[in-house]
DNA sequence: TCCATACTTGACATATTTGGCAAGTCAAAT
DNA sequence: ATTTGACTTGCCAAATATGTCAAGTATGGA
């Protein structure tokens, strides 16, 4: 798979798993650790970033779903 | 959890996988999609990098284990 | 002891993520 | 038509991941 792939199938899971508990990108920022604004959200959601472990696992918290959830991704092989 | 500690757990799994399957780091590299060698590996193994989550896929396919296999981790609230 | 294998560590250049702000788009409501 | 909310996009600086090589450590075997 590619790179560009990943990311995007990544990003769409991050986003589904945020509307489905009906936040928006700021109310995810806000629950968020750290510094970070809805800008890089945006970037990592539409797969054009590449983030980092520890980011995904700010994600994941915020969210409250573990970090396997965020990268259950079916592997297109 | 700490950043640091996210990161120790995540590198202890890689290095647990890969041992178990008797890899080498070598051998992983090797295995690896791109550019890559045992320096990252080592750094990544022993949290003292925080990778991207396309790395974590290079791993985790060179490993043949799911991504989620890598990041499976007792979160320690 | 000497050597080979495996891994770690330091230093370095390059690429990219992150974090931040400002401006732009777009849809819905007033 | 204007405003509001949600999101995107461009640009910037700072931090850091990646990739590479060279040197160092540790272990076990010949």
């Amino acid at each position: 798979m590619e790179k560009s792939d990943l990311l995007k199938l990544v990003g769409k899971r991050i986003k589904e798993i945020r509307e489905s508990k009906e936040m928006a990108q700021v109310d995810l920022v806000v629950k968020m650790e750290g510094n970070i604004d809805t800008t890089n959200i945006s970037r990592i959601e539409s797969g054009r970033t590449n983030p980092t472990v520890y980011t995904l696992f700010r994600i994941s918290q915020a969210l409250e779903v573990s970090m396997s959830d965020l990268i259950n991704i079916e592997l297109p092989k």
